[in-house]
DNA sequence: GTATATTTGTGTTATTAAACATGGTTTTTA
DNA sequence: TAAAAACCATGTTTAATAACACAAATATAC
């Protein structure tokens, strides 16, 4: 429990010893394996996770069973919580992407302390705000960027989400091909060719599900340009 | 003034007397025309909007000078508030519709207010929550459906936000194709060629600006098909 | 009220990305 | 370990949409 309380520690100092003893004992953790679902849309949200370590994704199902990748989560970082304080059902999915350690706090008692402690209102604010400017950025990158910038920003978001192994060069994170497609909003062939083409141009290496970045400032000048 | 604390009564009874005199006190008030600027991208953050009057819309401008709309504003709906608890700047821009009265709140003020009184934080809390829920959907819908559903779904839309006039049919919003296109994520010829395709499957009826909303089930249904 | 600019409408062409097909890998599992 | 499943790769075809061009209608400015 120490180590849940240093972890989450931007949370809990926002509370006084009283609340956060509440909170403490009202604090389930999960271990999930890989594909796991946390929730999914239509649940009821009455809970907030946060991520201790592992790796998320928030996806919504669209038009013919389409999955749209909504945004990812890295450790110490909350979600769920977008549906909570407005609709009383999840819209979106989310998913183990690998093994994970989670924890949830559950949504009456946050909002019960909120009541009297602005601290902690004030905390999910900033969350919130973070979020939708995410968002704000993403409809416009998905709707008006071809696959090569879309791709191109999606390896690039990958390696700002979740770094890079000690070599410098390889994403930390290992998606398949078609989980890749559904970030950058495309079909999975789609993804692949391009993934071939920039490994033809030697902006990446690829090795199975590694992909390490070589030239970084080409594939942003790509995703800039769209 | 009571006329305004009158429209944002909902904000306004989160506060105590004294609170509600320091906001009144510094509250502004203005008078927009149609096409005129409220904020743009890169501008520091530093306001939060209510429009009492008119329409608005906020945008944000992609690769290669193209706009997409990312959401609407109609009477007593706040805005402008996503990037002040997190960001600095404005990530998107912001521009009257039509001839707007508006107001803005100094964000130091309502921060201010907020650390002490939670109510105005959980208000803002559900506004936040709400604008990121209809991102998150607007994501799928502008990534997932074709050219027809986007169109049915704006038009919808439409509706939905600032309703019809007395006749019952015709959308009370009058926008240029142009920006019913930005709005609709496509090209400006494809949002007058697929507007006529549904005139021509009467659908809709066409009267210059004006779009009487003809088959509401039909519309429906090519939206949710994508 | 006329000239000018902007918006709308429509046809044509070019480009982009999806859909489909097929074969080779790797991973899972029985 | 063998069989099955899932995943990766690539070529071909087809559909969707953007780009371009230009005329007509409308709005705006002087």
């Amino acid at each position: 429990m120490a180590q849940i309380k240093a972890a989450m520690q931007d949370l809990f100092i926002c509370l006084t010893p009283e609340e956060q003893m509440l909170l403490e004992d009202s604090v389930t953790i999960v271990k999930l394996k890989k594909n796991e679902r946390i929730f999914c849309e239509g649940n009821v949200a009455d809970h907030v996770y946060c991520l201790l370590s592992g790796k998320v994704k928030i996806y919504k199902n669209g038009v013919g069973g389409r999955s749209q990748t909504v945004r990812l989560i890295r450790p110490i970082q909350y979600f769920g919580f977008s549906s909570c304080f407005y609709n009383k059902e999840q819209i979106t999915s989310a998913t183990a992407l690998e093994t994970c350690l989670l924890t949830s706090l559950p949504v009456p008692l946050l909002l019960q302390i909120m009541e009297k402690n602005s601290n902690l209102a004030l905390f999910f604010l900033r969350k919130l705000s973070e979020a939708l400017v995410q968002a704000d950025e993403r409809i416009v990158n998905l709707t008006q960027k071809h696959i090569r910038g879309r791709l191109a920003e999606a390896l690039l978001f990958l390696k700002e989400c979740y770094g890079l192994e000690e070599d410098g060069y390889t994403l930390s994170i290992y998606m398949s091909r078609e989980d890749l497609a559904n970030l950058s909003n495309m079909t999975t062939s789609n993804a692949i060719r391009t993934l071939s083409a920039f490994a033809a141009e030697k902006l990446i290496v690829i090795d199975g599900r590694k992909i390490k970045i070589i030239q970084e400032k080409e594939l942003e000048r790509i995703s800039k340009l769209g």
